[in-house]
RNA sequence: GGCUCAGUAGCUCAGUUGGUUAGAGCGCCGGCCUGUCACGCCGGAGGUCGAGGGUUCGAGCCCCUUCUGAGUCGCCA
């Protein structure tokens, strides 16, 4: 009844045909004699041409964005627009009836949207979807994710659900939790990750498992990161190790991120990094390999060195090629965007010749020191060679932070291209702020060497099967082999001070199922926005959400969180204290 | 919670050293226009300059406080 085609739908061989559209009044070009306007819906948009008075009116009563359907001939334009799918062909119409009158003022332009305020887009999400541009994201998601469910079943893993009303898990940020009605006083989680559960199916005889499983944290937003809630293509096998885990992932990877992207990309296998690796030439666990910079350590060249800021410091150097040119407002303000992200200072030096170097701090320089950081840096006449020096982690994560920002600076990112690499041997144990040993990743992954590693290695020199898998300088997922054997799993949460009681009480589930016959398994869980993100260009992971909540965690379309009445909260057994008493907290 | 940036018309923004009645583009309302496609042209309406306080003869602009949003650090195995 509402229509014959879609607005997208109508090519050169329609002409003639009587068709009905329906979709949204988008722009009208009121000529007075000749009105023309375009129908807009999930599919395209194609132009009306009215001349009849009785038409013209109909459409001149019609507010823009209204809902519309059109009945009449379609014929071949006498000015076809090239830049439109159905540039050839509009519509003469014989009827024109608005089906939803749009009252209110737009609150900013469809077509535009991406342009407005991000607090008024999301509270007009509705509208903002409307925009061919933020439609055809979330087009893409629906795609993509598509293509990953054909793709995982074709590779054998079967999808199945896990609780969303859980228990909470071990997985270390903040748990969204629900009261319970039925037992005063007593909470759900909603899951972290499916981790547990995905085990369990595991040791219950499903080989592969995979779930576009919605995950919940309650951490703080980033850019890439939404508060609240984010899906991941959560995957696990069984009697696998690390190596069948990233062939099934690279397969996978390399088919989505070719079917939905031009870009090149990094064939598989993708290169191993070691963690350790990584830190050192990248300052990062998830560099950017897009940027050709490497991070040299240069402390030896300056282990007796009169410059004070040196004096008993770690010491990183970066070389830019032929960047000597560039003014000196340019390296002062990164001296200054350095110093913001916690740097002590930034040295730069412009290379002259073998022997002479000028720059920040070139004059505190001995004559040998120059030259032996010359040779080691293996620069050349015109070179820039930029310097951090902290202590040892500080210096490694400065550097970092200052690789990407030079790659960036100088125009050195390689453009139109996604180069992955998997971050591998992350260690098991790390010392926290207090000096306390406590897990630095998964606690449930497999330390290499197994039990003989945990009983003899110093806790911080043990390795674990972790791994992440990173892309352009974005973390994609983390991973592991899992820890299958109780002893080693009591010994090794043992060595991060928890007792066997609470190993037992805390993951009863997971402890006591190992002792009936658990299968090596590993998995890992990429994070579908991300993906999405990156196949769609986009630089915020909102862009890619159909309903987004805002960085406070809020759904200002909604109105979530809200607060809930006196019965409800009666229910579940909760009292709020009072805002004075909130405030004073 | 810290730091950075932003907040002026429905939207996007400009606003000089603190100085008369705060401007532009888009949108909205009215008029004109037969080939537009971000149509064009003419006219009009529309403002608590985020809020509060202060300095000053005078504040959109300077100072203090505060709210909101984004980015980032903490946090996120």
């Amino acid at each position: 009844m509402y229509r014959t085609h879609t607005c997208g739908e109508l090519r050169k061989e329609h002409d003639g045909e009587f068709v009905t559209l329906s979709g949204w009044l988008s722009t009208v070009r009121d000529h007075g004699a000749l009105l023309f306007f375009t129908l807009r819906d999930h599919y395209g948009s194609t132009q009306i041409v009215a001349a009849d008075e009785g038409m013209k009116s109909a459409v001149r009563a019609i507010p823009r964005e209204s809902t519309v359907m059109v009945e009449g001939q379609a014929v071949l334009r006498q000015d076809p627009n090239p830049n439109m799918p159905t540039g050839l062909i509009e519509i003469r119409p014989t009827s024109i009836k608005a089906l939803g009158r749009c009252t209110e003022l737009l609150p900013f332009e469809i077509a535009s949207s991406e342009d407005t305020r991000e607090d008024l887009r999301l509270k007009y999400r509705y509208l903002d979807l409307r925009n061919p541009k933020v439609h055809k994201n979330i087009v893409l998601r629906s795609k993509v994710i598509h293509a990953i469910r054909n793709k995982m079943a074709d590779m054998g893993f079967m999808e199945i659900q896990t609780p969303i009303l859980t228990s909470t898990s071990p997985e270390g940020a903040r748990d969204y939790i629900v009261p319970s009605r039925v037992h005063p006083g007593e909470f759900y989680a909603l899951p972290q990750a499916p981790q547990q559960f995905k085990q369990l199916l595991m040791l219950s005889g499903f080989d592969k498992y995979f779930q576009i499983a919605p995950c919940f944290r309650d951490e703080d937003a980033r850019a890439d990161r939404t508060p609240g809630e984010f899906y991941q293509l959560d995957m696990e096998m069984a009697f696998a190790e690390q190596e069948d885990v990233f062939t099934a992932i690279e397969e996978l990877i390399y088919y989505i991120f070719n079917k939905f992207s031009d870009f090149s990309m990094t064939s598989p296998p993708f290169p191993r990094i070691k963690y350790k690796d990584s830190m050192k030439l990248y300052g990062t666990d998830k560099p950017d390999l897009r940027i050709p910079l490497l991070i040299q350590d240069v402390s030896e060249v300056f282990s007796s060195s009169r410059f004070a800021a040196f004096a008993g410091k770690s010491i990183k150097a970066l070389k830019v090629l032929n960047a000597s040119g560039s003014p000196r407002k340019l390296f002062d303000r990164l001296t200054e965007e350095m110093k913001s992200e916690g740097a002590k200072g930034l040295v730069w030096l412009k290379v002259v010749d073998a022997q002479t170097l000028s720059g920040s701090a070139a004059k505190f320089f001995a004559p040998d020191e120059v030259s032996r950081l010359i040779s080691i840096m293996k620069a050349s006449k015109d070179d820039v060679i930029f310097i951090i020096a902290d202590e040892e982690a500080a210096a490694l994560k400065l550097a970092g932070i200052l690789r990407v920002k030079l790659g960036h600076l100088f125009g050195l990112v390689e453009q139109n291209t996604f180069k992955f690499c998997w971050i591998v041997d992350f260690p098991m144990y790390e010392l926290n702020d207090e000096g306390v040993l406590e897990f630095s990743h998964n606690p449930f992954s497999m330390p290499q060497g197994g039990m003989e590693a945990l009983k003899s290695k110093d806790p911080l020199d043990i390795e674990a099967y972790q791994y992440d898998i990173v892309a352009n300088g974005l973390e994609l997922s983390s991973g592991a082999v899992r820890n299958h054997s109780p002893e080693i799993m009591l010994e090794a949460f043992g060595i991060a001070g928890y007792s066997r009681e609470t190993v037992e009480t805390r993951f009863s589930a997971i402890f006591n199922a190992f002792k009936f016959g658990a299968p090596p398994h590993a998995g890992i869980a990429p994070g579908i926005d991300r993906i999405v993100m990156l196949l769609a260009q986009e630089p915020s992971i909102r862009e890619v959400i159909a309903f987004p909540m805002n960085k406070s965690a809020q759904d200002l379309m909604m109105g979530a969180p809200s607060e809930v009445s006196a019965k409800q909260l009666d229910e579940v057994h909760i009292q709020i204290k009072k805002a004075e008493t909130l405030k004073a907290d």
